[in-house]
Order: C-alpha cells, then structure tokens, then sequence
RNA sequence: GCGGGGGUGCCGGAGCCAGGAAAACGGGGGAGGCUUAAGACCUCCUGCCCAAGGGCUACGCAGGUUCAAAUCCUGCCCCCCGCACCA
C-alpha cells in the first residue's frame, strides 16, 4: 500500500467534492468544534499534530454518526514574538537561521525573505495549512482568516466595547519589564537566551547618614523583617553612587539604579556622583530601631540591582555573614559587627547563616554555593521562622515581612520598587532590561467577583476533557486578577480606546469561536460595514435589525440569514488544545464567553491534551529533535503519524513518538489492507463458519460498543487499543484456527475500516473504495453494536480452550514430553455445583457445611474437600456462572481441531467419569469448572 | 509557599474512581520458524523456583481497615507542571 499516493489522491477528492464545507442545514443535528488556532512563527512539529488530530478524528467520529460537523481554522497573527522574529531574520542573527536552516530545512534562499511581519507570517501560515491539509484534517477552509484582517479587527472592537459597557475595562499603572535603549517593553523572545523576564516587589529602605543627616542610603531588600538584625550598611567600593532628589528627599543610590529607578519614578532627578569606596566607614541610621551602623564593602553587592547598596543581617543572610567573615580575614580596618537574631529557625541555632555557611562549607561571598545557601535559608525563615524581634514577635516570617513592609512605606521610612528578580536579563540589542512602570495601562478586570460567578456557572455546567482538569480551571477562575490587555507594539487590532495601543493577544482570541460562523459572509461584506450594530444582532439579537441592514448594505432578510447561521452552530460543542493553555487561553475563553454571551449560547465542553514527547524526551531546539510535521508524513505517512501521536496516551497525559512505534503501526495497517484486498479478490466462501466465527464477530460487536461509548469522554487510546491493536490480534487468533470464512471476514473488515476512518482516513477510503462500497468513508454511517451478536459463551468457551492449550504447552515444556494423543476431561456436575457454593459462601467452612447437604457431593466428601479448598483459595477470581459438562466439552470439542494442529497430537474429549485406566481416572480427578483435566499420551 | 498531576517488569504505560486471578497493550531483548541472505512476517520465552498445568516474590516507604488492598484510610519520602500579562 502506498500510503502518500492514497492520500494525495483521497485529499483531492475530499478537495473538490467540498467534503467538509459545512452549512447550516435545516433539520439537522450539527456539532461544532474548534481547536486553537496555530501562531505562524515557524513550521508546525508533530506535538502540534496532537491537538489537531484529536480534534479531526473527534470531528470524522461525529460526522459519521449523523452530525453536521464544522471544523474551522485560522491564524492567530496577534502580538510581538513574529516582530522580533522578523527582526532576527533581517539581521540575520546566526541562532534562528540555524534554527530555520537545520530544524526546519526552510530553502536557504527563503529565509532571508522573511525579514518583515508579515512576510514571515505569510510563509509559515501557508506551510501550515499546507501541513494540516496532508494531515487530511477534515476542516472547513472557506472560514479562514488572519486575526490582523480588517474584518476581524472590527469584531474585536465589537468585543472590547461589550467588555467595556459592562464595566469590565480599567486603566492604571503597570509594571512592565523594558529595553531602555530600544524603549520598549521585552517578553521572553526579546532576550538574549530566550529569558523570560520576572518581576517582583522589592522594598528600598531609608537609612539617614549621621552626617550629612538629610541624605540616606536606600537598600534594598526581599526581606524587611530582618531590618531588626542590620549590623551593617553594603556599598560596592568599585561602583559610582549617585545622589538622587524625589519628591523632596536626597538618597544615595548606585548610578545605575539613578537610571533605572527614572523608569519607576520619572520625576527622580540626579543632583552630583561619587566613588563607593568614599561611603566607607561612615554611619547610617537604622530607621526602626534607630541604631547606628556602620557603612561597609562587599563585592557581592550588585549596582545594577535594586538600589546598589544593601542592608546586612548577617544572622539570617549567608551573603552578609560571608561578606564580614571575608571582610574580618582581609583587614583589621573595620571593627566587625556581631550578628542580631531576629527570626527563631527549627533546627537551626540563633544565627542559621552562619550554620548553613559552615555545614556547607562555603568559601566566601563569590562562592556559587552561597545563593544555594540563600535560598534555603529565605525559604524555610518565611514558612517556618518565627519572629523573635521587634514588634511582630511570634508572627510567622512570611506575615512579618508584609507587615513590616507596609508599616515602613506608611512611615515614609521605604518605598516599594519593582525589579527583575531573575536577573540581570538582556535584550536582544544588548541592554539590560529594567522595569517601567507605563501609565494609561488597560486592564480587563478578571477579579470582578460577579464575572467569576458567572464564569464559575459555566464551568459547573460544561464538560471537560479530562476529567482531572477541572480543578486547574476552578483555582485559574479564583486567582486571576486584572489582565493589561493592551501593548505599545505588534500585529493585530489597535485598542477602540487608545488608538495608540494594540489589544494583546491572549485578549483579542476569547470568542474567535463566534467569529468563524459568519468568517465567510464578514469578508465578503467587507471591514467598512462591520458596524457595532450588525455585531450586535447578529450575535446577541439586539438592537435594531434594520439599523444594522442598512449600515452593513444588505437586505434585512440577508442580516437575518446571518443570524440564523450564527445561532445554527453556537454554542460550541467542543474547544480543543494543549493543557498548557488552561491557566490562560482557556480560562479566558470561558470569562469572555460569560461575559457577552447568553447562557445558552456557552461552550458545552474542553478537551485539553499533553505534549509529544520524541523517542522519550521533550521537543526543544537546544536538543534539535523536533520533528516537522510535514517532514513526518513524508516519512512515515499521514495516516501513521495521526494514529501515533493521538494513540500513545490519553489526553490528560504527554505521549511518545518514536520510531518503533510508527514502524508497528505501519506494518499492521498493512497487513490488514492486504487481508482486505485479498478479501475482496476472494472467489467462494472460503472455510465454513465454525465456533470461532461466532466468537470473532461476538468481541467485534463489543469493541464497537465500548469505541462508541468511549468516544464520549474522547478516550482516545483506548480506542484505538480496541480499534486497532486488540481488535488484529483477535483476527490473528481467528487466523490460527480458520482459512477464514469470507462472510465473516466481510463483516469484519467493513466495520473495521469504519472504527478505523477517524484515525487513519485515507487508507481506510481507499479501503472503503476497494470494497465496493460507495460515497466516502468519512461520510459513511458508524457501525452500530449488535447486541444479539455478543455473546459471553462464544468468549467463555474460546477463553477455555485457549487456557487449555496454555496448560498443554506449558506441561509439554516442564516434562519435555512431545504427546501423540492428548486426553481432555470435562469435570464433572457435582463439581459445577461445589463451584457455585463456593462462590456463594465464600469462606471454607461454611461452603463445606453447604455442600454436605447435597448428597451428590456428601458422596464424595475427601474430594469435595480439596476441590473446595482449592476453589476458596481462589475465591476471587470465581466467575458467577459456569458452563455445564456438555457446554464445556462442546467448547473443547470446537476447538480440539485447533488443538490438534497446534500441538501435532490427537485430542480427545471426554467428560470427567468416562476414563478407563485408573491412571486416566488419577489424571481425570483433577478437573475443575472451566479448567478441564489433561492427559499427555 | 500555593494549586494540580504522578511514583506499577528492561522501557512506555493499563489497572486505582465502583477492593476479589497484577503487569493488558505497545516497545526492547532472547530462542525457534520462514527465507539463498537480510528485512518483513509467524510462534514461544523475558521476577525467582518447578520432571503435570504448581509454588514464592512483587505496584515509592511505613502503618491501618478487610476474609481479601496496586486499589480504601493515615503519616512520610520523591518526581513533574503552573503561579501570568507571554504565545
């Protein structure tokens, strides 16, 4: 079978019929799903093929069960990362040509052509959708659009001002990380190394110099509670200190942070500069306990960071007691002071960082051991120390610390500043990135309680996929806050209320869903007649129709049209991605849709999955095994990679690609097309129906149950356990007992095909093609379960004979006997009965008083006693019935040719009671229910 | 720290919610078959012991409940993910 020529030619069939362009269609049951759409900053690898293929197969499952079913797609262009991509290419930065020449294999000649936004946007969306449509996704193309079109910019607008008349927009100030040099904000794929930058609160706390008294050193700190343990003042003797004016005060700070501090505090004015080394020796003033300490150098004191100049508690701070320790080695200049306990530490005596320095053996303040060191110590003070100082005595670190916070800012005696704390983090262009503070920021107000009310409704009553995922939504709802919704940069729709500003993209992708229904009829309106009032009707029903005809140009009765098919397909059935978008995408998804939809028009259900991991790890581009999705079909085939990577976990958990994996898969979907080929090419009925039919055709009619059931909660690998893996190896076991009947294996191979389809739809057309069936596989109807054809026996029966011919092989290979003939006893009805008792009483001594009353058994009490005694043993595993002795030995008697091939010996079946030798007899007492007695001749 | 998920053979992982023959299924490894050979394919084996289908050991650690615990309960240890304004 070629598996790439089948698809190509199956992907233009489906092309050119419109297999699956969906419209409204009166009368009929739709189902519409939506996986998020893709981000077109580089080609699509094989983990982005999971939630798509979920998706798809989900999509055919429905289709074939009678559903309409539309599956759009589009691109989400929004944002800065293809900025700064397109930036990279048009300098050519080596990293990402590297990246697009080796991981990628994009044309050397291509590359250089992806300098601008939306050229690169272009390139990549267009090998998407070139991806997705070898992949055979059954998605309706004619719905495409771009999240920088015209026509969806003016629906975001519509958007942002239905948020805004509910009151759920604000502005205020914004911390946000930022190049000074290329005045701009930096997100992670600004840095150099891909570095996120983090923000944090950090407290700059005034310390009054002796002389002259009207200036003071700000230091700063993580940790305001330790201000009771200051010994001493930190400056960097090599470092340039500036004197600072802001509002009113003059401050010692480094010259860097006079620079930086301006982005927080743009009224800070630099008044004259001085050497580090000039503060040594004086004296500051601890603003609380108003002791005076001494001003000391330490090279560990970063100038870029914070303020440039810190306080010391050498008790509780490892730098700092490394720094005097250091300090008392080098000289004898400084008196060195003795450290304050201020927090009581379980296991700790009352300086834990000196503890920790020694236990760890750490050098001195450049020592990497001694951040290691830091954060053990931070960490565990916080949860687990107890103040001991100062006026919060007996309080917890970690409360102590925001009291004291909050109690220094409202006596003037700090301020709070943000900075990087997992810095120092730089900018593509070189500078370190600082923090500014941007004035006008917008905000959507995610912590309006109403709004998380509403969203917590929503998520009560949907579905989600898996299951165990519900409480990640639950704690995302209660802990998200004010979302900045806007940025001074990047593609997509500018802000309605400050044109100056673009909506942010994880905020203009929470009701897209909508978007897609009417995506066709708004690009052929055209952006200008987008009016708030057409969104307005044709989305909630309000206002006035023919306001909103007349400024979108159309007939009344069009508008209407409009609306009906919006109303057709929403609410959305399902909502696809990666579980990583939970914390974010999603939760947003489900305020947004709170928010302006009605509740009838809300999500029913999510489907989240993990990652693919390759041949075991993690995808990266510093470990260079990405797989391209399109590099992925050519090698293995569409079809292998959609079974792959949807069949190796369920959704909740991350699954692996690897080669052996699709090889398997290749080899069986294979072999089975050619057992089906052969099929078709069969002249006659081939063998005759035998027990084994029935049992073949019983456990296919009990997958098809349990695949249709599992379906509804997307249990996907054990759907294609059942589908795929367990449903061949049943054909195997058939195969060893039968040439195979051609009716049988007709009806075998037709349902097969379609439980396949969804997985695997091209082979399975071609399939379908070849069996003579018309129309599409994608469009057939899905095998319904014939009850009357399971049959718990057939399985019984076929599970003893199969246990039997363990048994026989198992005997054969401990006594190295090849037997000519081998004897089966039934065991005998008495024993069936002493089974059931059993089962029933569960324990010894009971089941035995039961059994004397039947005289049948009474007759036999010795023996009844160790069958018994074996049977409690076991109790577990007692089935509720049992075949008779006829039922039994018919069961072996079906399946005796197939013994005989197998071990090259005659079978004989008898009942238990027939045997003629005693040596038989010895042998034939052994037989249980369901495990009959065997005799090796 | 907070929230979530998870520790089962050589490996990936079923089984846990609804306690009752642990290791399904897929890999990897081994033996044999087929084949000129290789590959593909087929059969068997792959915790330990076993000369008649048997026995013993095992689901992170330690307890508990139960006739019976991977599964339920308690405590502990360890690993992974998220904690944003970024797609």
């Amino acid at each position: 079978m070629d598996f790439r020529a089948i698809e190509e030619k199956w992907q233009k069939k489906w092309a050119e019929s419109g297999a699956f362009e969906a419209d409204p269609a009166a009368g009929r049951k739709k189902f519409y799903l939506t996986a998020a759409f893709p981000y077109p900053n580089s080609p699509q690898h094989i983990g982005h093929a999971r939630t798509y293929t979920t998706t798809d197969a989900y999509a055919r499952f429905k289709r074939m069960n009678g559903f309409n079913v539309l599956f759009p797609m589009g691109f989400h262009v929004t944002g800065t990362p293809v900025l700064a991509m397109a930036k990279r290419v048009a300098e050519a930065d080596p990293e990402i040509v590297s990246i697009f020449k080796n991981i990628y294999k994009i044309p050397e000649d291509v590359i250089p052509t992806l300098n601008e936004p939306v050229k690169l946007v272009d390139y990549f969306s267009k090998e998407i959708e070139l991806g997705m449509k070898e992949m055979g996704f059954s998605i309706d193309w004619r719905r495409k659009f771009y999240t920088y079109d015209p026509e969806f910019n003016k629906f975001i607008e519509w958007q942002f001002h239905k948020l805004k008349e509910k009151g759920y927009l604000s502005t205020g100030a914004h911390p946000v990380p930022w190049c000074p040099k290329d005045d701009n904000a930096v997100g992670a794929h600004d840095t150099q190394g891909d570095i996120d930058p983090e923000i944090d609160e950090m407290v700059l706390i005034k310390f009054p110099l002796k002389d002259p008294p009207d200036e003071s050193v700000l230091c700063a700190t993580f940790r305001p509670e330790t201000i009771y343990g200051v010994t001493n003042l930190w400056v960097n003797p090599e470092a340039e200190y500036a004197l600072i004016e802001l509002d009113k005060n003059n401050y010692w700070v480094s010259s860097e942070a006079a620079e930086s501090l301006t982005l927080q505090f743009p009224q800070l004015r630099k008044l004259k500069e001085r050497k580090g080394g000039e503060f040594l020796g004086k004296t500051a003033l601890n603003p609380v306990t108003g002791a005076a300490v001494p001003i000391l150098p330490a090279s560990f004191v970063a100038p870029e960071m914070g303020s440039g100049a810190v306080m010391s508690v050498p008790a509780h701070a490892p730098y700092d007691y490394l720094a005097l320790r250091d300090l008392e080695r080098a000289q004898k200049q400084y008196a060195i002071p003795q450290p304050i306990q201020v927090l009581k530490l379980d296991g700790f005596g009352d300086f834990p960082a000196k503890e920790i320095v020694e236990r760890m053996k750490i050098a001195g303040q450049s020592d990497a051991k001694a951040e290691e060191a830091t954060e053990e110590i931070y960490s565990r003070e916080a949860h687990t120390g107890v103040m001991v100082a100062g006026k919060y005595a007996g309080t917890r670190g970690a409360e102590a610390k925001e009291k004291i916070k909050a109690d220094l800012v409202s006596e003037c005696k700090a301020i709070v500043i943000h900075e990087i704390i997992n810095g120092p983090v730089k900018c593509r262009c070189g500078a370190r990135a600082c923090v500014k503070m941007v004035e006008g920021q917008w905000f959507i107000n995610y912590n309006d309680e109403a709004w998380k009310a509403q969203t917590r409704k929503e998520l009560a009553e949907m579905s989600i996929v898996p299951g165990k995922a519900r409480a990640d939504y639950e704690y995302t709802v209660g802990w998200l806050k004010e979302k900045a919704c806007t940025r001074a940069r990047g593609l997509g729709t500018k802000f309605p209320f400050d044109r100056t500003k673009v909506i942010e993209s994880l905020s203009d992708s929470t009701i897209y869903m909508a978007f897609y229904t009417v995506a066709h009829r708004a690009k052929k309106l055209g952006a200008q007649k987008l009016t708030p009032e057409f969104f307005d009707y044709i989305f909630l029903g309000a206002g006035s129709a023919k306001k909103a005809a007349e400024g979108a140009g159309i007939a009344e009765s069009d508008l209407s049209a409009i609306r009906s098919e919006f109303l057709y397909w929403y609410p959305l059935d399902s909502r696809h991605s990666g579980a990583d978008l939970i914390h974010n995408h999603l939760t947003f998804f489900l305020f947004n849709h709170a928010a302006i939809f009605p509740e009838e028009l809300w999500p029913k259900q999510i489907a989240t999955n993990g990652f693919v991991l390759m041949e075991g790890s993690k995808m990266s581009k510093s470990l260079g095994n990405i797989l391209p999705l399109r590099a992925a079909i050519r090698k293995y085939g569409a079809d292998i990679v959609r079974f792959s990577v949807v069949s190796g976990a369920e959704l909740g958990a991350d699954s692996d690609f690897n080669q052996a994996m699709a090889d398997g898969v290749s080899s069986r979907l294979k072999w089975m097309a050619s057992l089906i080929e052969e099929n078709c090419a069969r002249k006659g009925e081939g063998a005759q129906k035998k027990a084994i039919d029935a049992w073949l055709l019983s456990r296919l009619h009990r997958r098809i149950r349990k695949i249709t059931r599992d379906f509804a909660s997307l249990m996907l690998r054990e759907i294609t356990q059942e589908a795929f893996y367990a449903s061949i190896n049943d054909l195997k076991w058939y195969f060893r007992h039968t040439e195979g009947n051609r009716e049988t294996l007709s009806e075998f191979y037709r349902a097969w095909v379609l439980l396949m389809a969804p997985f695997a739809p091209h082979a399975c057309e071609e399939l379908w093609e070849k069996m003579g069936e018309k129309g599409f596989v994608s469009a057939a109807a899905w095998p319904e379960a014939d009850e009357s054809r399971i049959s718990a026996e057939a399985e019984l029966a076929n599970e003893i004979v199969e246990k039997t011919a363990e048994d026989i092989a198992h005997i054969m290979k401990l006594t190295g006997k090849k037997p000519s003939a081998i004897r089966l006893f039934a065991a005998s009805p008495w024993k069936r009965k002493l089974y059931s008792i059993a089962r029933n009483e569960k324990k010894f001594d009971l089941a035995m008083k039961k059994a004397m009353e039947d005289p049948e058994i009474k007759a036999r009490a010795k023996q009844a006693g160790k069958a018994l005694q074996l049977l409690i043993k076991d109790f577990g595993g007692l089935k509720p019935s049992v075949p008779s002795q006829e039922e039994e030995m018919r069961a072996l008697s079906d399946g005796a040719g197939f013994l005989e091939k197998e071990f090259s010996a005659k079978v004989e079946v008898s009942g238990e009671g027939a045997e003629a030798s005693p040596e038989a007899r010895a042998r034939a007492e052994k037989a249980m229910p369901l495990k009959p007695s065997i005799l090796l001749e």
